[in-house]
DNA sequence: TGTACATCAGTGAACGCGCGTTCACTGATGTAC
DNA sequence: TGTACATCAGTGAACGCGCGTTCACTGATGTAC
């Protein structure tokens, strides 16, 4: 076709088959509930061999990381879009789009928000490298950033001098310097997370719904308070 | 020694095993992360076979039921006391009171919180009856009895009209009707719990950690926060 | 106090299962001439 | 265009493992006389 494929034919079959063993498990997780990531089964249902996988990912701990960045990377890249719908100037809006596109991903593919959030699959023990913690840094820097964007306003609204940088991680508060927070915002970034977090994982674990018809609902009242208690306006 | 033991010294230790055989499978989810409870290995563990364990539990499921009915007891009487430590009239430091006994239970016990919170037993599913819906109910009637507390003043604070009962559960309304609340209310004891439930779940997770070096401090400006975004003093 | 019997907690072996991982191999796909 | 060779994705059988569950049994503990 084109002049020169920039892989061959094989490497690009080989890609797709990389590609689809990562969807295959994800599938498993979202129907056998938490049911940990089985080679045999992922192999069993693309019609393979279980050894064949061992060509793709050396082991299951390699394949589950790979999910895990996978997964990483597609949420931030959807909240980074969500963000990204309102003008910069709007940072309730903002703050609030984050908030809820956090929800939306969470409601919609369950088993990926358990994956990062829930409890580490059976058996698995993270690869010393951490991409995954890199990923949760580039996460928290958007935070730091949505508090960044409300500051005047949200300064008016918290104590400013119970915190200093030692309280954070070295990296964490580098970033926040960078932004052009003083250590309480970035205290305030992290609050902010766990106000998004609290009701989402309640709700993906079940135990919103048997109170409640429409969380929904509540996580837009929880949003629009978080963004009125941040001294902002719209 | 008694006049006559309220039950026969084989019903005695037999009910010490029981207990026992629960007391080895927590600690083993202690152990081993997030480690699914095997009834062999518990057996192991205690020196027994483990056919042994079917004449204590007809079967897995059926002791994980009774592990979860024990950690909801527990919390619920743990997060009682820590509101009792506080004179009915100081509502702030009763809310403060609970979130931060949350915390601390969740916090050095992670095992009981993630098999109440985080992802079901692998191949546990929860029987019918429902003991552990019903647990949840007591909690959540705690919450809104915290707010009823906290009433004439939280009032000022939220939106009124946002809610009517058919937003929630029949049962859930009813407490919430007992203890003479709103609609609106109702939906503010679910979201304070959010509030509670996020930071805590994060730290549990190890999602906080990396970024902060004092998560306990971080949690208790949010509940400082929480408390004054309810109109509350103290 | 001593004997005869009933209870029942725990044994140990077996069942069938699914798992991760290894390895010598086959046979189709791609490459070089 | 056609042949000879190299690559390499996938096979299938095997390994050793731990699991939940069942069942006929043993032997200690308790009860009745």
């Amino acid at each position: 076709m084109g002049v020169d494929a920039p892989t061959s034919r094989r490497a690009r079959i080989r890609a797709e088959t990389a590609h689809e063993i990562k969807a295959v498990a994800l599938k498993h997780m979202a129907a056998n509930g938490t049911a940990s990531i089985s080679l045999r089964a992922i192999a069993r249902d693309m019609g393979m061999t279980a050894g064949a996988i061992y060509s793709y990912y050396d082991n299951r701990d390699v394949l589950i990381s790979a999910l895990i960045a996978d997964v990483y990377t597609a949420l931030a890249e959807e909240l980074k879009v969500a963000r990204g719908e309102l003008p910069v100037d709007d940072a309730a809006g903002r703050v609030r789009a984050h908030g809820t596109a956090y929800r939306q991903w969470a409601i919609s593919r369950p088993e990926e928000f358990r994956l990062l959030y829930g409890d580490p699959e059976p058996d698995y023990t993270p690869p010393p490298g951490g991409a995954a913690a890199e990923a949760e840094r580039n996460l928290c820097a958007a935070l730091l950033e949505l508090v960044a964007a409300a500051w005047p306003q949200a300064a008016t609204t918290i104590a400013l001098d119970e915190y200093d940088w030692s309280d954070f991680d070295t990296e964490f508060a580098d970033r926040a310097r960078e932004v052009g927070l003083i250590p309480a915002a970035a205290a305030l970034s992290l609050r902010i997370w766990g106000r998004m977090h609290g009701l989402v994982a309640l709700e993906v674990y079940g135990h919103l719904s048997p109170q409640v018809t429409d969380p929904a609902k509540l996580y837009r009242t929880e949003m629009g308070e978080l963004t009125r208690s941040l001294g902002l306006t719209g």
